[in-house]
DNA sequence: CTAACAATGGAGAACGTTCTACGAAACATG
DNA sequence: CATGTTTCGTAGAACGTTCTCCATTGTTAG
């Protein structure tokens, strides 16, 4: 009984048998296609039914669709994930889609593995979520099966790209320590070692948008920025190079979520009080962020409009659309308790 | 050049052609099957380099197998899941299988939705993490697909499966407690809405062992439980609650560190000091849990070792294994901060 | 020297779909 | 009533593999 051999698959013969026409009009019915009448369509899928047919996806790819879309994830630990997922499953709930997802890791020759691994999977299109890989290549993907980027600035002819709008998310916050009398606001980058990403990545344009936004408000003098990681770590470090400045910031701006609790721990071990010392925000909102014991001020990137647009344009890709787009979805404030007023004005 | 069409794939044939031989002969090659002379192999081997050949899975589908394993997530939010799929993926890191993740939701029915899909897809195998469904609807995928359950106590004769010892995770909490001196220690589990799971369920299991813990110990009138939920939300009104007891618990042992970080904020809430006035500790070992201003000990459940396992398992289960095995992995705890002597013996 | 057998390679039929032709009605038009 | 023109339905060839035979060699035994 355990070893019960698989009861065969219910195919397209067994439905057209049942109901007494061709495998061709049973195809026909299946794809909705032009030539066939209401009394045979009835027929064929009151066969379907009772027979308890699924098409197998496999057969499929041999001649036509999958309808399959697959996601590459770049690292399964980055916490807004769900949300993107999420967002691309909701757009796709009606449709026939069905969304895989595919843990990349964060080398480029592991993703361009996965990437392959999707296509010769015949995908329909794949979403790939930050990755790390030269336009080039990504373009050469593009070539093969419909793809959209997701977390890339800069675009490209021949894909699609989804974007949160870092620019608008940096001056936010600026703009919001600045109105609450910052002036001397730094900011916490994320060093890149070389890979191909360069200024179009996320950490490039969130420090571009500090700098432009501090301009604006005429804080130039207060530009400062220091180049660690977005970790933990990274931002335990960078904060501890900028609280033994002469003139310290009253302010820490981390270009992410993870690195601002970095800044909390030395904040902390400084002795210094937030917000009453030193305000600190980050950016991804992500889940512990709200937490109490946190209550970070972040910029919330809404991964869940930005997995439904992708999902959307792949979409349009696959059904023909020629003409590229770059989709940029605007980034909101929330302000929690790491943010206040500064101690004392000089 | 943007509607460039794809350039067709090259396929076992191209491979023959070019190696001047027949496509069954490098199909052997491929397969690595009898009936195969050195020379040839290199010939075709050589012929499949030049090309960039690589199988087409959706074809290979129709006969045998698709190297393509899925993995059913039932909570992508779950913060553990990541460690299990890496587990998943470095075992299978030296194979030709491939690992793919579907989305499954957390009902039934998406369930279901997402293991059907995958064996539409003709995977392999399907690893189901934490499924809700019954038993019954359990063996029944499994005649059709090999599978491999983790986080269902239990077990089965149709599938394998791998479960984290809850029963020994729970006692190792109640024991660091009990030794530190704690003799009211409460604690907190998650009501199943009369799912399907029943006495299975990882939570009902780690009530379980805390009941057994405590009574081995000698606690049995400290024994306290309250059902609510693993959420942040959930934790918090269970601690409210055992806060108002007459003779109020000296320590609360949430089921999920989730619900550990509701009882902190409730504790701060109630001018409580952690772990003077109360000591707290969690299960799971979330990111955040090891944390500075968190610091919560917690039970840590080694995604990794349960993904890799459950992975091996899978992989028997295809290569032709029939007996069936239940696989516990132990857990270890981890002390931090939010656990410390009770401050007034009575 | 022949029979038996192992080793090697290839022909060709699946697998479950899609989709292009094409035929046979049914209907409209003159 | 002959002749288009739709509309409906079917044959059958793909698609890229796997895998079961079968044919052709050598090789060995008697």
């Amino acid at each position: 009984m355990t070893t019960g051999s698989a009861p065969r698959r219910v195919t397209i013969a067994d439905v057209a048998d049942r109901a007494g026409v061709s495998t061709a009009a049973v195809s026909k019915v299946l794809r909705g296609a032009y030539g066939v009448s209401p009394g045979m369509r009835a027929k064929v899928r009151e066969a379907m039914d009772e027979l308890g047919y699924r098409p197998h996806a496999a057969a499929r790819a041999m001649r036509g669709r999958t309808y399959t879309l697959g996601v590459m994830l770049s690292d399964t630990r980055n916490p807004f994930f769900p949300d993107i997922i999420e967002g691309v499953t909701g757009r796709l709930g009606g449709t026939e889609y069905q969304v895989l997802l595919g843990p990349g890791g964060d080398e480029p020759r592991s993703q361009a593995r996965m990437t392959d691994a999707m296509i010769d999977r015949s995908m329909d299109g794949i979403i790939l979520i930050s990755p790390v890989m030269s336009s080039a290549e990504l373009a050469a993907i593009a070539t093969t099966t419909p793809i959209v980027v997701i977390g890339r600035h800069g675009g490209a002819a021949e894909y699609d790209s989804v974007v949160d709008d870092d620019i608008v998310g940096a001056r936010l916050v600026v703009d919001h320590l600045a109105d609450l009398g910052h002036r001397r606001i730094a900011h916490i980058t994320h060093l890149d070692r070389g890979r191909a990403s360069g200024a179009d990545s996320p950490q490039a344009v969130r420090a571009e948008g500090y700098r432009q936004a501090m301009r604006a408000r005429g804080l130039a003098e207060g530009i400062d920025v220091v180049a660690t990681s977005f970790t933990e770590e990274g931002g335990y470090e960078g904060a501890r190079q900028l609280l033994a400045r002469p003139a310290r910031p009253t302010a820490i701006f981390a270009g992410a979520d993870v690195a601002a609790l970095g800044v909390l721990r030395a904040a902390y071990e400084a002795g210094l009080s937030v917000p009453g010392d030193l305000s600190v925000a980050g950016y991804d909102n992500i889940g512990i962020a709200s937490l109490k014991p946190i209550s970070l001020t972040s910029v919330d990137q809404d991964g869940h409009v930005i997995g439904a647009t992708a999902a959307r344009l792949l979409i349009e890709r696959i059904e023909g659309r020629g003409r590229s787009v770059l989709s940029s979805v605007s980034p909101t404030l929330v302000v929690r308790g790491t943010t206040g007023p500064p101690a004392g004005r000089e």
